[in-house]
RNA sequence: GCCGGGAUGGCGGAAUUGGUAGACGCGCGGGACUCAAAAUCCCGUAUCCGCAAGGAUGUGAGAGUUCAAGUCUCUCUCCCGGCACCA
C-alpha cells in the first residue's frame, strides 16, 4: 500500500496547479460572481506563523467551496509593501527598500504557495510598483480636485522615533501604532484628506453592510456623531454698560463705523459716547483729554481709532480709573515718522499731531488699568504705514492682535455692517456644545478648555494664566492618563445663562478638551458626572432640573425624567424640553441645533522616504499646483541616505534633482512636495485594482470593477477596524460620487477571524519566543493539509483559540485514515481475484452506504453555507469513522460502485480544506481533471431520510424511554406506542395522563 | 464608566434555533499487535451512588415563562475585545 507522504504530493500538485492555471478568473457572466479577498499583506521578511495562515486558510476554503458550487470566483493576492519596516531596514543596512521588498515578496509568496492556496497569481499587484502608485497619486489628485485634499499648519502627532507625523487613528494610548514610542505634538504644515465631509455617510451606511456588530460599533464610536445644540452664553457685564469711542484725527464724520457701533450697541442698552473733539483737524492734546475725562466713567470700554489710540492711552493714565476693556483700531504710533503722511494728507495740521509724540506713557499703569486689550490692524496699506504692530506688541505683551480684512474703513457708500469682531470683543460670547440642552437651567457654571481663545480677551489674574500655561505644557498624554483628579481655576469672570439670566462663574479646567465641540461646556453638575465631580471639589452650586426614578442622590442623574426648576418647561419630559428649549433660544439667536463628530480629518503626509510621493508642486506664484496627469507617476528616486532629518522634512528634500522643477502652470522655478503618502492611501483602493490589475490607461476599467465588486467576502483580523476599513470606505464613496464606480460600500460582508494563540495561551510573538511556523511543521512531515485542517477544526473561524500541537496529530491522523481507506479500495480493485463478488448482491448494505454518503453531503453543504468549517470537518471525520465501521462490521468486497462513490464524495467534500491529498486521491480514483473544479456533490433527500427514528418519551419533562418507530409514524400512534412502552407504563403506574404532546420525529412528552 | 462579545466535561468545542446536552478532536484509562517500543487498530471516558439493572445531579449564580430552557425574560458575577474627561 502506498504511504501518505505530504512532502511528495503537496509540491507536486502545487506545480500542476500553477501550470494549469485552474484558479484564474475571467469575467464569465454565465456564472454568479464571487469576490473573496483577504487584507493584502505586508510582505515581511520573517516566516509566517500559524496565526497568519488562518486568515488565508479561511479565505481559501470559501473560495474553493464556492468555485466547486459553480460560482465564478475571484481570489487574488498582492502586496502592501510601503512603510517603515523596509525603510528602517534600509537605514540600518543600506539595502534599498526596493531591493528588500522584492526579496520579502519572494519569501512571502513562497510561503503562501507551499500552503496550496488557490490564488489567481496572474493578478498579483504591489503597492510600491510605480505602475500601481501612479494611480494612488491619481486618486490623490482626484481628492485634491474635489476639495478633499488640503494643506494646513497645525499641531500634529509626531513620533520622535519614526520621525514622522501620524494620523489620529494611528495613535494608540498616546503611542505610535508602529513603534510604540510616546508621541509628541509638533506644529507642521501637513496634507489632510477631508474624511469629515463623509462622516455622516460613513456612519449611516454601516446599516447596509454585513459586518460584525463589534466592528460596526468601533467605527460608529470612532466617528462619534452626537446630536445636540450649540448655545451662546454672553459674558456678564455690569448693569450700566458704557463704551467711549475716541475717534482719530480725520474726525468722526468720515469714520462711519462710529454710528454703526452706536446703533448696534445702543440696541443692546449700551451707552455709547462719541465725544466730538474740540478741534478735530487741529488736535490739542490738553483739550482732547479734557473732553474725554469728562465722558469717561470707571468700568467703561474705551475704543480708540487711529490717532484716537494714543489719545485713549493718555486718557487712561491721567484719569487713573479702571476701564473694562481697551480696543484700538488701526492705532497710530505717536513716535513714528510723519513725513510721508504729510504728502498724502496736506490738510492735516501735522505740527499739532506731532505733539502726541511728546506724551510720556506709563505702560505698566496703562496695562493695569486697561482691562482686556484688543488691537486691530487693517490690511489697507494706508493704515499699516501709520500704525506699528511692533510698537504696540512691545508695550502690550498680553493683548490680542488681529487683522481686519479689507472691510469697513472709509467705505462711505455701503451701509456699515462691518466689524462684527469688534462687537464680539466688546460683548464676548462663549459658545458651548451640549447634548443636554434640557438641563440648561441647571448650568451653574461654564468651563473652558485652557486653550480656549476667548481667554485672551478676558482680564484674568496671574494665577489663572499660570494654570493655563501649565495645562498647555502638560502633554496630551498626561492629560489623558491616570486617575485624573479634576483641576481648574475660576477666571474671575462671569457669564449669563441665557435661559434663566443668572450670573454664573466661568472656570478653566483641563477636563474640557480643546478639540471637541467648541472647547467650552456649560457645566450641569446635577446631571453630568464630570461636572458633578468638579462642582463637589470646588464647592459649586448643584441644581437639579429633573427627577429620575431610582436615582442615587450621591451621584449625578444622567438619565431622563420630568423637568423641574426650569421655568415654563416644568412638568415636561426631558426629551420634550430638549426640543423646545433649543427652538426658543434659537428665536433669540442664542442657540442652534448642531451635530458634532469625534472624527478628525485624515492626516496623510509622512516625512519618510518609502511611500508614494505626493504629486504636488509648490510654486512661489501659483501655490500648491497639481502635477498634470501626463506627468504621473511621480517616481520615487533612488537616493543615498534614507535617514529622516527629524526637522519635519522627508529624506527626499535632500534630492535636488527630485525637488527642483518648473511650475506646470507658469514654468517658474518651483519645488516638489517632498512628503510621501501614508501607506493606508495605497490600501484604500487595491481591491478595485484586482479587477483590472494591468491597466496602464486607467486605474481600472469601470465595467470590470462593476462586474467583480463589491467584495463578497473580506477576511481579516479586527486590527483594521478603524483605520483601513474606514479609509477604504471613504475612498470608495468619493469614487462613487465621481461616478467611477456603481457602488458606495466596498465590502459587503466582512469576516473577522479569531486569533490563533500560542499553545501557552499567550499571543504568538517573536518576543515571547512562542511562534509556531507552518514552514517547520511542513518540514517535519505534517504537510500543509493537516495544518490547514487544524486551523479550521480548532474552533469556529471567528473565535480565538490556542494552537494545539496534539491537535495537529489528530488532523494528520484523520488524513492518514482517509488515505488508507481509499488505498485499501484501490488495492482491492486492482486485484482481479476479488472481482467476482460484488456489493450489488447486497442491496440493503448498498443503501446503508448511500445513506451515510448523502447525509454527510447534506450536513457538510449546509454547514459550509454558514462557514461552519469546524463542524464540516467533524462531519467528515464521523463519515470516515462510519465507513470504517461499515467495513469491519460487514465483510464485503470494497471494489464496488457504491463504495467507490462514497470515496469520491469524500475527496470532494474534503477538497476545500485539504486540497493536496484530495487532488491526489481524486486522480488515483481515476477521476478526470481537478477535484477543485469538479461539481460539488448534491444529496438525495430520499436517501437522507431515515426509515426508523428514535423517539424520546418524557414524563413530566424527564426522559424515561426511547422508542424506535417508523419515520412516518402519526401523532396518535406515537403517543400510543409511548404509553405502551414497558418502562413508561411502570412510571405511569395508574396515574392519569393529563396532557400528551408529540413533537414530530423527536419526542413524546407526557404530563401526569 | 460606556460599547461589543462571551461563560457548556480534564482541554478545544457540538447541539437541526425551545425538543434525548456533551457530536468531532485532544487528553486520559483499558485492550489487541510486538521480544520491546513507536506507529496502527478496537473499547471506554460529564459527575455522584451502584457489581449491575438503574437512579440522582448537571450548560457561571439566582429567579421566571413552558409539558419541555444551554437556547427565551429579568437580576447578578466573572472573563475577553474596543473606546475612554468627546460634554
Amino acid at each position: 500500500m502506498k504511504r501518505y507522504n505530504p512532502k511528495v504530493i503537496e509540491p507536486k500538485w502545487q506545480a500542476v496547479w500553477e501550470k494549469s492555471k485552474i484558479y484564474q478568473a475571467t469575467e464569465d457572466k454565465t456564472k454568479p460572481k464571487r469576490y473573496v479577498l483577504e487584507y493584502f499583506p505586508y510582505p515581511s521578511g520573517a516566516a509566517m506563523h500559524v496565526g497568519h495562515v488562518r486568515n488565508y486558510t479561511i479565505g481559501d476554503a470559501i473560495a474553493r467551496y464556492n468555485r466547486m458550487r459553480g460560482d465564478n470566483v475571484l481570489y487574488p493576492m498582492g502586496w502592501d509593501a510601503f512603510g517603515l519596516p523596509a525603510e528602517n531596514y534600509a537605514i540600518k543596512t543600506g539595502i534599498s527598500p526596493q531591493e528588500a521588498v522584492a526579496k520579502n515578496v519572494e519569501n512571502f509568496k513562497q510561503q503562501l504557495m507551499q500552503m496550496g492556496f488557490s490564488y489567481d497569481w496572474s493578478r498579483e499587484i504591489n503597492s510600491t510598483d510605480p505602475s500601481y502608485y501612479k494611480w494612488t497619486q491619481w486618486f490623490f489628485l482626484l481628492l485634491h480636485k474635489r476639495g478633499l485634499a488640503y494643506q494646513e499648519e497645525s499641531l500634529q502627532w509626531w513620533c520622535p522615533f519614526d520621525k514622522t507625523v501620524l494620523a489620529n487613528e494611528q495613535v494608540e494610548d498616546g503611542r505610535c501604532w508602529r513603534c510604540g514610542n510616546l508621541v509628541e505634538k509638533k506644529a507642521l504644515k501637513q496634507w489632510f484628506f477631508k474624511i469629515t465631509d463623509y462622516a455622516d455617510r460613513l456612519a449611516d451606511d454601516l446599516d447596509n453592510v454585513n459586518w460584525s456588530e463589534a466592528i460596526k460599533a468601533m467605527q460608529r464610536n470612532w466617528i462619534g456623531r452626537s446630536q445636540g445644540a450649540e448655545i451662546d452664553f454672553s459674558i456678564y457685564e455690569k448693569e450700566k454698560k458704557e463704551c467711549l469711542v475716541v475717534h482719530g484725527v480725520s474726525g468722526h464724520k468720515r469714520e462711519n463705523w462710529f454710528p454703526w457701533l452706536k446703533s448696534t450697541l445702543g440696541s443692546k442698552n449700551w451707552i455709547v459716547k462719541v465725544p466730538n473733539m474740540p478741534t478735530p483737524d487741529h488736535p490739542k492734546i490738553e483739550e482732547w483729554n479734557k473732553t474725554l475725562l469728562g465722558e469717561f466713567e470707571e468700568g467703561a470700554i474705551i475704543a480708540g481709532h487711529s490717532l484716537g489710540a494714543p489719545a485713549a492711552l493718555n486718557l487712561l493714565q491721567t484719569a487713573n480709573k479702571k476701564a473694562d476693556g481697551l480696543i484700538l483700531v488701526a492705532p497710530v504710533n505717536p513716535r513714528q515718522d510723519w513725513r510721508h503722511l504729510k504728502l498724502k494728507y496736506p490738510e492735516v495740521n501735522w505740527d499739532a499731531v506731532r505733539k502726541f509724540a511728546e506724551i510720556k506713557f506709563d505702560w505698566e499703569k496703562i496695562n493695569r488699568l486697561a482691562g482686556r486689550i484688543t488691537i486691530y490692524y487693517s490690511d489697507n496699506d494706508k493704515y499699516i504705514s501709520v500704525s506699528s504692530i511692533d510698537f504696540y506688541k512691545k508695550h502690550f505683551p498680553n493683548a490680542t492682535f488681529k487683522f481686519l480684512i479689507g472691510k469697513g474703513h472709509f467705505n462711505e457708500s455701503s451701509g456699515m455692517t462691518e466689524f462684527p469682531e469688534i462687537i464680539d470683543n466688546i460683548e464676548p460670547k462663549i459658545k458651548v456644545f451640549t447634548t443636554r440642552p434640557d438641563t440648561i437651567y441647571g448650568a451653574t457654571f461654564l468651563v473652558l478648555a485652557p486653550e480656549h481663545k476667548i481667554l485672551n480677551k478676558l482680564s484674568i489674574s496671574k494665577e489663572v494664566k499660570d494654570y493655563i500655561e501649565q495645562a498647555e505644557r502638560k502633554s496630551e498624554i498626561d492629560r489623558m492618563e491616570t486617575e485624573r483628579e479634576k483641576t481648574g481655576v475660576f477666571t474671575g469672570v462671569y457669564a449669563v445663562n441665557p435661559a434663566n439670566k443668572e450670573k454664573i462663574p466661568i472656570w478653566v479646567a483641563d477636563y474640557v478638551l480643546p478639540g471637541y465641540g467648541t472647547g467650552a461646556i456649560m457645566a450641569v453638575p446635577a446631571h453630568d458626572e464630570r461636572d458633578w465631580e468638579f462642582a463637589k471639589k470646588f464647592d459649586l452650586p448643584i441644581v437639579q432640573t429633573f427627577d429620575q426614578k431610582d436615582a442615587d442622590p450621591k451621584q449625578a442623574y444622567t438619565g431622563e425624567g420630568i423637568v423641574k426648576n426650569s421655568g415654563k418647561y416644568n412638568g415636561m419630559t426631558t426629551s420634550e424640553m430638549r426640543e423646545n428649549v433649543v427652538k426658543d433660544l434659537a428665536k433669540r439667536g442664542q442657540a442652534k441645533e448642531k451635530v458634532n463628530y469625534k472624527i478628525r480629518d485624515w492626516l496623510i503626509s509622512r516625512q519618510r522616504y518609502w511611500g508614494a510621493p505626493i504629486p504636488i508642486i509648490h510654486c512661489p506664484k501659483d501655490g500648491a499646483v497639481a502635477v498634470p496627469d501626463k506627468d504621473l507617476p511621480v517616481v520615487l528616486p533612488e537616493i543615498k541616505s534614507y535617514e529622516p532629518s527629524g526637522d519635519g522634512h522627508s529624506p527626499l528634500a535632500n534630492a535636488p534633482e527630485f525637488v527642483n522643477v518648473k511650475c506646470p502652470k507658469c514654468s517658474a522655478a518651483a519645488k516638489r512636495e517632498t512628503d510621501t503618502m501614508d501607506g493606508f492611501a495605497c490600501s484604500s483602493w487595491y481591491f478595485l485594482r484586482f479587477a483590472d490589475p494591468h491597466n496602464d490607461k486607467k486605474a481600472f476599467d469601470k465595467t470590470k470593477v462593476d462586474f467583480w465588486l463589491p467584495v463578497d467576502d473580506y477576511i481579516g483580523g479586527a486590527e483594521h477596524a478603524v483605520m483601513h476599513l474606514l479609509y477604504a470606505r471613504f475612498w470608495t464613496k468619493v469614487m462613487y460620487d465621481e461616478k467611477l464606480i456603481d457602488f458606495d460600500e466596498p465590502f459587503t460582508t466582512l469576516r473577522n477571524h479569531g486569533m490563533i494563540l500560542a499553545p501557552d495561551g499567550k499571543k504568538m510573538s517573536k518576543s515571547w519566543n512562542n511562534t509556531i511556523e507552518p514552514d517547520n511543521l511542513i518540514k517535519q512531515g505534517y504537510g500543509a493539509d493537516s495544518i490547514r485542517l487544524l486551523e479550521l477544526f480548532i474552533g469556529p473561524w471567528n473565535q480565538s483559540a490556542a494552537w494545539s500541537v496534539e491537535g495537529l496529530g489528530g488532523t494528520y491522523r484523520f488524513l492518514q485514515r482517509t488515505w488508507t481507506l481509499i488505498q485499501e479500495f484501490l488495492d482491492e480493485a486492482k486485484s482481479k481475484k476479488q472481482k467476482a463478488k460484488s456489493i450489488g448482491h447486497n442491496a440493503e448494505l448498498e443503501t446503508q452506504i448511500m445513506r451515510t454518503v448523502h447525509k454527510t453531503i447534506k450536513k457538510v453543504s449546509q454547514d459550509m453555507q454558514e462557514l461552519g468549517f469546524n463542524t464540516s470537518i467533524a462531519a467528515l471525520m464521523e463519515y470516515v469513522n462510519n465507513l470504517y465501521k461499515l467495513k469491519s462490521k460487514h465483510n464485503f468486497t470494497l471494489a464496488s460502485e457504491a463504495w467507490k462513490d462514497a470515496l469520491i464524495a469524500l475527496t470532494q467534500l474534503l477538497a476545500p480544506f485539504a486540497p493536496h491529498i484530495t487532488e491526489e486521491l481524486w486522480a488515483e480514483l481515476g477521476q478526470s481533471g481537478s477535484v477543485h473544479v469538479s461539481n460539488w456533490p448534491a444529496w438525495n433527500e430520499e436517501l437522507v431520510k431515515e426509515e426508523l427514528i428514535t423517539i424520546a418519551v418524557q414524563i413530566n419533562g424527564k426522559v424515561r424511554a426511547e422508542l424506535l418507530l417508523p419515520a412516518d409514524v402519526t401523532e396518535e400512534e406515537a403517543i400510543k406506542a409511548a404509553k405502551n412502552d414497558e418502562k413508561v407504563a411502570k412510571n405511569l403506574a395508574g396515574k392519569k395522563v393529563k396532557k400528551a404532546i408529540y413533537v414530530p420525529g423527536r419526542l413524546v412528552s407526557l404530563v401526569i
